[in-house]
RNA sequence: GGGAGAAUUCCCGAGUGGCCAAAGGGAGCAGACUGUAAAUCUGUUGUCAGUGACUUCGGUGGUUCGAAUCCACCUUCUCCCA
């Protein structure tokens, strides 16, 4: 079989590593334990988690084992690598909710089953019962402040203010690597770029305590051609959870990445051979709008699954070339005012934006312009369009 | 423990008694151009209402005809000295 790091490096995967060729051998040899940390901030993953979720489904079907980290104890911390200030602390019960939630999205992209199912592991369980004088003794005796505060992850920090807690948290992530190798022999740990001093310390710390090998590898972050994070949308981020960003919203955003971007996302986000990647992408010109739609229908069936995948694509059609599906609104039928008609579709937070919306020649009913802010229209049935991307079809009853 | 400063609309950041719904930039939205792209250019970005009204500048009170701007207290943050 393939060694996973070559397939993880050809698809761009891979930014850092340590002791390189010790770990390609591992790889070879056995099935790797490894593990990646997830803080539960949100009760949704994000796009940013995607990347990671990938690449830990590569590893797992190349049959290694992965194990979720959930920052159960270390969310009531804050971790401060790029973090400009303090976060807010979560408490228990949010906290559990948030962790329910992505093992849900977390099952789309790999097993929890079988001999390298996946396996959820919160660090609440040994953080949160702590001896603080032991644990000073056992691990914080094997930091050096010094060799902390050159790392780059802290510098940033020291300009603007870090807070004691906030510093332990790369100890604490150190300790949870150490747990998990002594419980269940996980040898390495994955994660994103941001997490290098972390996962660094935490490799340091085994092979200093226990002698043994282990190992840190970080993924490219999933940043556009412009070296903007990406998957920001005005709502925010861009959200796994179709409660939070719709199927058809999400299709839509990856319908839409600049043109430098699709190759990167199709290696990143979709399991699409390289060969068929690179005659995707071939053309440079209109005809990688081809290359956006499967990029966009691929990413929204790994995520919704296929019927929303093949719904979102026929909206998107019918949308854009005319005839298709899109989606479909019913309101009463004693709205008439174009006005109130947007916010009722929520296209509009209010009416003075939905009226500038009017005066900007934003609003289209089927293929009339409204051009005045007082516009009606009595039709039963018509389509609204409102730019050139969102359309909805408007039964009035 | 002592001293100095800061908090402004989505973000950054001007504004230091009336001309401030508050400069500028970023981001968003819309228009033109396009390939459902990018770049560029234009408009727009508190709410309600047709030239006006109302709410907003960390919080609470106060001074004043009038405060984002002055005073007091509080909260949070930053910096300097110990």
């Amino acid at each position: 079989m393939k060694n996973v790091l070559d397939t993880l490096k050809e698809r761009g995967f891979i930014k850092q590593t340590v002791y390189e060729n010790e770990l390609y051998e591992l790889f070879n040899k056995e099935s790797v334990s490894f593990y990646v940390g997830f803080d539960p901030t949100a009760d949704s993953l994000h796009v940013g988690h995607f990347l990671v979720l990938m690449a830990m489904a590569h590893m797992q079907r190349a049959g290694h084992k992965p194990f979720v980290l959930l920052g159960g104890g270390t969310g009531m911390i804050g971790d401060p690598s790029g973090k400009n200030d303090m976060r807010g602390l979560l408490t228990k019960e949010t906290t559990e909710h948030n962790i329910a939630c992505f093992r849900k999205q977390m099952e789309k992209f790999f097993s929890f089953e079988g001999k390298n199912g996946a396996v959820m592991v919160n660090n609440a369980d040994w953080l949160l019962n702590l001896n603080y004088v032991d644990f000073l003794r056992e691990i914080g005796s094997q930091f050096s402040v010094n060799k902390m505060l050159s790392a780059e992850c802290f510098k940033a920090r020291l300009e603007k203010g870090l807070s004691f807690m906030e510093f332990n948290y790369m100890l604490m992530q150190a300790y949870d690597f150490l747990v998990l190798f002594k419980k269940y022999g996980v040898r390495l740990q994955c994660g994103g770029d941001d997490q290098w001093s972390n996962i660094l310390a935490g490799a340091d710390l085994i092979r200093r305590k226990e002698r043994e090998p282990a190992f840190a590898v970080t993924f490219s972050l999933l940043t556009t051609s412009e070296g903007q994070k990406m998957g920001k949308t005005q709502k925010g981020a861009l959200w796994l959870d179709r409660e939070k960003t719709t199927p058809y919203e999400f299709f839509q955003y990856f319908r839409n990445v600049n043109d430098p971007d699709v190759e990167p996302c199709l290696k990143f986000l979709t399991f699409l051979p390289l060969k068929e990647i690179a005659e995707l992408t071939a053309f440079k010109d209109e005809r990688i709008n081809l290359a956006k739609e499967k990029l966009a229908y691929e990413v929204t069936k790994l995520v919704h699954g296929e019927t929303e995948a093949e719904k979102a694509l026929a909206e998107a059609k019918g949308a854009f070339g005319g005839e298709g599906e899109m989606p479909t609104v019913e309101i009463s039928k004693s709205i008439t005012k174009v006005v109130d008609i947007l916010i009722e579709l929520k296209q509009a937070s209010s009416k003075a934006e939905a009226k500038r919306l009017i005066e900007g020649g934003g609003i289209k009913i089927d293929e009339d312009k409204i051009s005045s802010i007082d516009g009606e229209t009595n039709k039963e049935r018509f389509i609204l369009h409102k730019g050139k991307k969102i359309h909805f079809k408007v039964i009035r009853k």
